[in-house]
DNA sequence: GCGACAG
DNA sequence: ATCTTGTCGC
C-alpha cells in the first residue's frame, strides 16, 4: 500500500533546513484534534467486544531498536511493529533499514522514519490507530515522529514519550497518582501561540510506597487525534504496565527480532 | 555566547 | 537508544 502522503517521507540527505522546513508542512496537514470513526472506549474494555456491532479498533505500537556492526558503530535500525485488537496480538512485523544520520533532538523521525515506514508496509492489517515512541505535537514545529508518521498514512496517531521534549507542564508532575495527567503547553521553544495546549503528562501507573514513585508518560497528538483522547487512550492501554500495551510489545519484540538478526548472520 | 535537547 | 548486577518491595 502507497501513504497517501508519500512526498512527506523523511529524507535523511536533506539539508537541515529542508528537514525543517518539511517538518512545517507536516505540522500543517496534521489534525490535532478527533478525527476518526472508531470507538475509544472499545479499545481496552474487553466487554464492550461483545456489545459492539463492530469489531474492536486494531491499535499498532510501534518501536525501534539499533544494530551495530562489527567496528561497533550503530549502522542500522530495527523497527518493530505489533498489531493489537480487543487485547490481543493479531501481527507482528518488523525491518532493519540501514541509518542515514545521528540522532539529533527534533530530527528523530529522519533517523527513525525510514524503518517505520518501511515496517508498516509488511503489516497485512490496517490499523485504526498507531502509537509511536516519542512525540506528536510536543515538538519544536509541532511535527514528531509520531506526527510525522501519522500524517504520511493519514491515519490517527498518538505520540508516547517517556520525557518531555519541550513545553511547559502547567503544574507538579512529580508523584502524581494513578489515572492523573497535567497538561503540557507551548512555550517559546514550540512554534505555535504560547499556552497552546499540546499535550499531557499522563500518570498511567504509580506505586503505593510513599518513598519511590513512577516518572509520568508525555503523550501528544500526532494526527487526527486530540491531546484529551491521546490521553484517555494512552491510560486505556496501560492496565498493567506504565506503557501502553502496543508500544510495551512493540519495545520487547524490537529487542527479540534483533537478537535473531544477530543469530541468523 | 549560554542553555535545552524525544530515541 | 545502548552498556548491565544487584536490590528493594509486594
Amino acid at each position: 500500500m502507497t501513504p497517501p502522503r508519500p512526498d512527506l517521507a523523511p529524507d535523511g540527505s536533506l539539508e537541515r533546513d529542508d528537514m525543517e522546513a518539511l517538518q512545517r508542512e507536516i505540522a500543517d496537514a496534521a489534525v490535532f484534534e478527533d478525527d476518526f470513526s472508531f470507538d475509544p472506549g472499545a479499545l481496552s474494555n474487553p466487554l464492550a467486544t461483545a456489545s459492539s456491532p463492530d469489531d474492536p479498533p486494531i491499535v499498532a505500537g510501534v518501536d525501534q531498536s539499533f544494530l551495530t556492526n562489527a567496528e561497533g558503530d550503530q549502522d542500522r535500525a530495527l523497527s518493530a511493529v505489533v498489531a493489537m485488537q480487543g487485547g490481543e496480538v493479531i501481527e507482528r512485523v518488523h525491518a532493519v533499514t540501514p541509518l542515514e544520520i545521528p540522532y539529533i533532538p527534533g530530527l528523530l523521525a529522519f533517523r527513525e522514519g525510514g524503518p517505520i515506514l518501511e515496517a508498516l508496509e509488511a503489516l497485512s492489517v490496517a490499523p485504526d490507530l498507531f502509537l509511536f515512541d516519542g512525540s506528536g505535537r510536543i515538538h519544536f514545529r509541532q511535527a514528531g515522529i509520531a506526527t510525522h508518521m501519522g500524517v504520511i498514512r493519514d491515519v490517527p496517531a498518538v505520540g508516547v514519550a517517556k520525557s518531555l521534549l519541550c513545553g511547559t507542564p502547567r503544574g507538579e508532575t512529580e508523584n502524581l497518582p494513578a489515572g492523573t495527567r497535567v497538561p503540557i503547553e507551548a512555550n517559546s521553544r514550540v512554534d505555535c501561540p504560547d499556552g497552546s495546549l499540546i499535550g499531557y503528562a499522563v500518570q498511567t501507573r504509580q506505586y503505593d510506597s510513599p518513598d519511590r514513585y513512577i516518572n509520568p508518560l508525555y503523550v501528544s497528538p500526532g494526527h487526527r487525534v486530540g491531546p484529551e483522547t491521546a490521553a484517555d487512550i494512552a491510560l486505556a492501554l496501560a492496565s498493567s504496565y506504565k506503557l501502553p500495551e502496543p508500544v510495551r510489545l512493540a519495545d520487547s519484540y524490537a529487542d527479540e527480532a534483533k537478537r535473531e538478526v544477530y543469530e541468523t548472520s
